[in-house]
DNA sequence: TGATAATATTAACAGTGTTCATTAAATTTG
DNA sequence: CAAATTTAATGAACACTGTTAATATTATCA
């Protein structure tokens, strides 16, 4: 049962890549059980074969952009030495992603994933995900002294909310205005939020 | 051609009202056009009569709404003297009343109503909403000289990525986990944003 | 090759927003 | 008041959506 093993997984692939490059590209709204399966190759009818539902075959993607973001995030900043100047960093090549993939923001935000039963680890996997991305840093910055538990798990929670909100925003409500003046209330928002770390 | 004014503006206002009541009851999920016009007591036809489009009933929504919600606020906060403890209660009251209505928060921060030209306004004033309702504070804290104009507008920019951010997270991915640590991670985020403030 | 198992597909259902031709009601005119 | 005309309400239809079930096709194995 090797062979059915790999052509099934070669199957769910073909379907999670059409997914992921329509919601690279067109985003959340064009997403739908036909779109998917006419780029995938096949007929929509198929997917159901091999995903419970579209639910389902979506939450493959969040697992999927996760990776392609720390890859994204570790690129931009592993030159940056440690210390709060990374911390702020790698919040701003995170939210940089978003900002070139709105659709994949919505995916991970706004996306209503919640009420079946699998996908209350969706939601776990993306509200951590900043926090996994800062983890090594935090975790420098606390055994250096550079700032405390308490105050870190605080800093945290702000840096959460207010990238969370930033991107909502600017994503569905343009506001700021135009990117110049997003990028510079972002900046000013992240390097307050972690000046208060030492350096 | 003033009573056939009067009967439209009561025709609007059936449709409003059971949209309104949807979106406070069931939530967003729950509306659509057969759905209101059938609460509203007439067929999903009739609608196009008087709306555009459900954008267009919906954006007469949003209005409502921030009145209602204006006047939330102002009855919890009277009492309070002013300076730094009325803008978190503000703030605070700002929060309770999305989330007492979930379905009120999606149709301001997450429906679309971004694309037609109409629903510019409709960004434009949901995006101030929350300064809007700060202001006459913050004028107050000016002038005494517990801010500065400066400090004020960081402070203002944080306030409406928190909130938002905060909102979404726990609306949508149910982060913090119950209510009780909501109130609690809401409650320190909002006074400690506001507490370089004088009192 | 023929039977069987696995997979892909078409048809269908119930839902969505929207448009248009038609019906019903209200108004104006003779 | 009755007839003609304007106005408003509606049902049918279209193009979508997700999902299911029965059918058609393909692959596997005796």
């Amino acid at each position: 049962m090797e062979r059915k093993e790999i052509q099934e997984q070669r199957m769910k692939g073909y379907f999670i890549e059409a997914t992921k490059d329509i919601l690279k590209g067109e985003g959340l709204k064009n997403i739908s059980v036909r779109n998917i399966a006419e780029r995938a190759g096949y007929s929509f009818a198929t997917l159901y074969n091999y995903f419970k539902d579209v639910k389902e075959l979506v939450f493959y993607c969040v697992k999927d952009f996760q990776t392609e973001c720390e890859t994204h995030v570790k690129e931009q900043t592993e030159k940056i030495p440690s210390g709060s100047k990374k911390l702020q960093a790698i919040t701003k090549a995170y939210l940089d992603y978003f900002i070139q993939y709105p659709g994949i923001f919505e995916l991970f935000f706004i996306e209503k994933l919640s009420d079946i039963g699998g996908n209350q680890e969706a939601s776990s996997l993306i509200i951590s995900f900043l926090d996994r991305l800062t983890e090594e840093e935090w975790n420098y910055c606390i055994k250096n002294k550079l700032t405390t538990e308490k105050d870190a798990a605080r800093i945290k929670a702000t840096l959460l909310n207010t990238t969370t909100g930033l991107l909502l925003l600017y994503i569905h409500r343009r506001h700021p205005k135009d990117y110049a003046e997003y990028v510079k209330l972002s900046g000013n928002q992240i390097d307050h939020i972690l000046n208060e770390v030492g350096t």
